[in-house]
DNA sequence: CAAAGTTATTATGAATGCAAAATTCTATTC
DNA sequence: GAATAGAATTTTGCATTCATAATAACTTTG
């Protein structure tokens, strides 16, 4: 499911910022300067401005009449919100995924998991997070709910820029872990319900937020000086 | 809360024009004018184009590259899964609810359940209704999160359009009724995972849509005989 | 008369232009 | 020297323009 190639300009230019706001090459709050942008992308201003209303739209970007675009601040409440938001998306795509993966499905996903086991025993955290992400990612799919989908991924964008500075405590790992384990029981059985819940109050959605504290902060004061 | 008047005209227009599709003044699939468009709101292209990529994001319209907008067809499995999502949305609205809402808050919602039952047996559909719309959205405020509010009305909108032709049947009414009666008691108990797990189930979330299937046929046929 | 090719028309995508608002800079006053 | 008023500059919002892609109309040909 490769997508398709939009040539559009303002779609180009959207993926664009949406990356560098990503990577923190525009920082939280700062202004996103116009002219200064159409110049380094080489186009005019119109896709850039059609660019910035979806970005506003998407929650990216905040627009402020007659006085242009601001990157969104990320307060801590506003990503506490977003992963309580995305906790309870999870637990739908597990309850739905229960009700209609296949059986292969539901391998494939096993194998996933051992796999994630064997990182996490080797304590390689960069690799437990790949396939960790992977496993939510399949219950997504699994789900079979495309506005579900986009819905998570947008939320999921919106939060990015600050999930790179995550600090995982070995206490916070093994109780992901544990987690991980009952998912896999209650997919199994195909226990809807349980799976549910289970993702519903997984830790990642809880926990990972109270590890973020100081270093929000530490952007608003950042972003609160520059301006 | 009155909401800032924006002076923005593409903000304008891309009100103007949702209103129009959930009037159905357009057309689910139909073509739209853009010159037209431009003619009858008095505003040059720009605006418009802009206020139709916002609504593509929001997933309102369609945006075919080289080939204009067109409004999103609904399909019969888009409005389940976003109902689907609007209750995994209404079962975190309400553990949250259940969490941070005062006193005063409970008791007008007590009130306003009060107020539905009487409507309920005086078989008044349309106050019904109404009071209903307002028991969730007292509990979507109560519960506090920005976030999940942006998201719902987002759906909430998505299937606007096809709201308005729905069908109760007496039987469907009985059990939504049961259902609210556990809501409130689930509530004045501040059992956060019971009216969790109350509103994801709640009828209005399944039943709903199964009375809208011949609904959304019919528009499908109707757009597929005008293309 | 139907089908395919060609031209004409229209619609879309993006750049440019222009007026109004906001910001910055300068100068004047206390 | 700080504060305020005013001019100059920049930025923003929107309209207009222009090139190109898509669609419609019209031939032409089998």
């Amino acid at each position: 499911m490769s997508k398709i190639q939009h040539r559009n300009l303002y779609g180009e230019v959207a993926d664009r910022v949406r990356n560098m706001i990503e990577r923190g090459e525009l920082a939280s709050g700062e202004r996103i300067p116009e002219r200064e942008l159409c110049d380094t992308f080489g186009v005019s201003r119109t896709p850039l401005r059609e660019a910035l209303k979806v970005l506003a739209s998407e929650g990216l970007v905040e627009l402020l009449p007659n006085r242009g675009a601001r990157v969104k601040q990320l307060t801590y409440k506003m990503v506490k919100d977003t992963y309580d938001l995305m906790g309870a998306l999870e637990g739908l795509s597990g309850e739905l995924a229960c009700q209609r993966i296949s059986d292969e499905g539901i391998d494939a996903i096993c194998a996933l998991h051992d796999e994630m086991l064997s990182f996490y025993r080797e304590r390689k955290a960069m690799e437990y997070f790949r396939v960790n992400q992977q496993i939510h990612e399949s219950l997504l799919n699994a789900s079979g709910n495309d506005v579900l989908l986009e819905m998570y991924n947008n939320l999921s964008q919106r939060v990015k820029r600050v999930r790179y500075s995550k600090e995982m405590s070995e206490d916070y790992w093994r109780r992901a872990v544990e987690d991980h384990e009952e998912m896999i029981v209650a997919l199994k059985q195909r226990d809807s319900k349980r799976l549910g819940q289970i993702l519903r109050d997984h830790l990642c959605n809880k926990l990972e937020v109270a590890s973020l504290t100081d270093v929000i902060d530490v952007e608003q004061k950042r972003s609160a000086a520059a301006s």
